[in-house]
DNA sequence: TTGGTTGATACCGAAGGAGTATGGCGATGG
DNA sequence: CCATCGCCATACTCCTTCGGTATCAACCAA
């Protein structure tokens, strides 16, 4: 069986006669009548019953003439969904994360990207960085989220925005009474550091900033991730820091207070292989540039952290 | 697009490697690799990317193959389908009756067809006889139910079965207590004679009655049909004759009594075309023998009136 | 470096599709 | 009653296109 015969049949069927059918699909007579006899023999079916004035269905004409018409309509749709996954516009997108990108910059760009293509699938995994890179290099994802990568041969990280830091501490010091907190201020407290492993990490942006700052600070312990930190901290007289996306949250018996002029911000970073990007993360980039570029324009007018304001 | 490139690229999707799926299709590698840039040119979309071991599937691909599979058996439906309408499995069969054929042959009829056709649908319209025959002429119905049919060139009178009959009697009478009654003992009441027009009719078949058993006889008036003629003769002191088709039923204020000695049984027949009969027909025809001959091997064991107890 | 994969390409022969011309059949009109 | 018209089927030819063989290029692995 053949699209041309189902075309034929489903033309002959609706004209009710061979010649006219030929002469809207512009070919001739005797292709018709051949194709449509070669159908019927396939399918063992008389499917015409010829007039003086045409032709009519039989019962089994009609039968196929529906589903013929089923067919055509469905290869159709297969060829338009083809082009449009081919566009990016259809298909799934497997995206990793790592640690507190979960709370901020990942729902905001799922929200963006629903809302410029939403018959695209997402499937969303919480991943270690180094895995992430596995992961990408056997295409079993397509981008990964996190703060802090260290450059590749084959990949490409792009910064997608900076958070100023908080200090998270225990709700019932003087210090978590104030609206903003000197690093110097923390000496005082043991700090809690996150996550363990898989450098560079948050971890050593926060050593970094207080070495920085000339402060001396004293690590107490270190956390698997940022919500173990919180717990610690929580429990007692240490201290930590955070990224914005976390001081958004509540905690109870925690209160996030901004850094007092700190230059540091935390990035909210991606990463994806350079070369080969299926459509549908080449949408997706542009959907998340297009959040980048106006998180960044806010930011400027903003007092502060204008990335916050472009969610929800 | 073709269904050999849909049937090549689903079984490349699936082997992962063209090689094997040439093997399988038993074909050789050179005509898939062509089908597939073929198909992927028409498309404007990558479907494959090639690597060293086969080839993956793109996006697009995936996309593609899910709807090349349904497209597959799609199509793979339509034809078991038209065969099974071909064989009269599937389609509309259009059934016509008259008068009192619809209380007996016709639902026994329909139920032995659904238990044995199941997946053919049925139209039932009431219809004269001589529209009937017009309507199978024009290829509206394809049978028609009745008693009496003028026999006419290409068409086919078949006899269902024949059942005795009972005088209709109003039941304050004297003769509505008896088990049966002779024809000579009604010629005290006037008779009711239905159907009026489309002759020959069982009015004829009444009439004829009378005649043979030499009995004489009032006709007091002419109902359109057996429910009118009933009516009339619950109201007074009339009475008429019906086929145990209507006699099995249930009227107030009326008797049915088995008339004694009565030779005379109402037929029920079927018409249809004698030529260019569709499967549905045919099929419902071997049904309707079957149970007809069912019903004659019961007639002959039964005391009497054996097709009722077909029925149920 | 060298087999042994893989898929892509070139070329050829064969199959099958479309076009033109024509035939047969039934309905219609004079 | 015959001529004509309109319909579909068939015969024949041309050309497209499909599949097979042979071969090539790229890549991995030993």
């Amino acid at each position: 069986m053949e699209f041309r015969q189902l075309r034929y049949f489903v033309a002959v069927a609706e004209e009710g006669n061979i010649g006219r059918a030929a002469h809207r699909l512009n070919v001739s007579q005797p292709p018709i009548s051949r194709q449509i006899q070669a159908l019927e023999y396939e399918l063992g079916a008389v499917l015409l019953t010829r007039t003086p004035k045409g032709v009519d269905l039989t019962e089994a004409g009609r039968v196929f003439y529906a589903d013929a018409q089923k067919v055509l309509s469905q290869a159709k749709n297969a060829m338009d969904r083809t082009r449009a996954a081919e566009r990016g516009e259809l298909g799934r997108l497997d995206i990793a994360f790592f640690g507190s990108t979960v709370y901020q910059t990942v729902p905001l760009m799922l929200r963006a990207f629903h809302r410029a293509q939403s018959e695209i699938e997402v499937s969303l995994t919480r991943m270690g960085k180094a895995e992430q890179v596995n992961a990408l290099r056997d295409g079993r994802i397509h981008i990964g989220f996190g703060r802090y990568y260290n450059q590749a041969a084959g990949l490409e990280i792009e910064l997608i925005s900076r958070e100023p830091l908080y200090a998270a501490i225990p709700a019932d010091l003087a210090l978590a009474k104030q609206d903003e907190v000197p690093l110097s201020d923390l000496a005082s407290l043991p700090v809690v550091l996150y996550p363990a492993g898989d450098r560079p990490s948050f971890a050593d942006e926060i050593i970094s900033l207080f070495r920085e700052a000339d402060v001396e600070f004293d690590v107490d312990s270190v956390a698997t991730d940022s919500t173990a930190a919180l717990a610690l901290i929580a429990s007692g007289t240490r201290c930590t820091i955070v990224p914005e996306a976390i001081a958004a949250l509540r905690f109870p018996a925690l209160e996030f207070v901004l850094i007092k002029n700190c230059s540091t911000l935390a990035p909210s970073s991606c990463v994806y292989l350079a070369e080969d990007q299926p459509p549908v993360l080449k949408e997706f980039l542009k959907v998340l540039r297009s959040v980048s570029v106006s998180a960044s324009v806010d930011t400027e007018n903003a007092s502060r952290g204008g990335f916050k304001s472009i969610g929800a």
